[in-house]
DNA sequence: TTAGGTTAGTTGTTTATACAAACAAAATAA
DNA sequence: TTATTTTGTTTGTATAAACAACTAACCTAA
């Protein structure tokens, strides 16, 4: 294996990895928790489109967060388990879900966004904004590689 | 809510969801099959470091692969399971495992790596050498931010 | 109107993750 | 030497992911 393969070979396993973004919704979850919201990130990103938005279907929540079906639908009874959301029958097509907010999946929304502006400080420290937005250009470039 | 944070907000939700790393770690998963070669990415992420070197212990494997301990030693089980490694007690240190390949674990390299540059190959296209680069300084950055 | 295909969601199975708690072996300190 | 702490690994429990197979409702076309 050539230098330039084994330089190349890491650089592909650090994004392999997912470490960096792992670590941010370990940060999230811990930095919610400290505000006595105990939710995992993955949930978080459900509310997250709920609140901007709620009455989606579990399909519409699959395509924005890139999950499959089986995922969304075990997110959700997780969600549900801890009364944040709920399903209901959509009355025009039986066999949609919408899913709305709970009275209280409303309340933490303040408190969330508060918490996901701190872990967003605490990760960009000393990184300029257009680093930021130069890497996400090139991860989904990437990204738009592999599902094709 | 203000522009600003709506689009602070869109970045840092992009990261999080890890979607370019899982991408690409299912499109490697995929590329092994092809090959005929049954493992899962994360199995391929501590068979790698097996390859630089065997015999290391589990927590060297888990600092490497940036794990905890119960994750490697599960991973370790499934790679026992499909017989590509094995657990060699430390006799220097009995509460070591040291973490062999066996022969078929070795007889998968070359392939392993073959399909691994496929599919960086696959990742990159169109992608400048330098853009990946710019982005793994700042993934690494912003990894160093979240673990202090 | 009914047969065939599509869409929305669920369930089963396997793998992987985190976190906490347990355990045994080793190192250290009294 | 014995007591205490540290280190390496495993086990328990919960959440989450992918993939395949399934059901139910809807749509469409003969």
């Amino acid at each position: 294996m050539k230098t330039s393969e084994i330089e190349y070979a890491d650089e592909f396993f650090s994004f392999l990895t997912g470490k960096a973004s792992a670590a941010l919704g370990r940060r999230l979850q811990r930095n919610l928790k400290e505000e006595g919201i105990l939710i995992t990130s993955e949930q978080w990103s459900l509310l997250y489109y709920l609140w901007v938005e709620e009455g989606r279907t579990q399909q519409e929540l699959a395509c924005l967060t890139f999950r499959d079906k089986p995922s969304i639908s075990r997110l959700i009874n997780n969600l549900e388990k801890i009364k944040l959301v709920m399903r209901v029958s959509d009355k025009e097509d039986k066999r949609s879900n919408l899913i709305f907010l709970t009275k209280h999946g409303r309340q933490i929304k303040e408190k969330c966004m508060q918490q996901a502006k701190l872990t967003i400080n605490q990760a960009f420290e000393g990184l300029e904004r257009e680093d930021m937005s130069h890497a996400k250009r090139t991860l989904e470039v990437l990204y738009a590689n592999l599902i094709k």
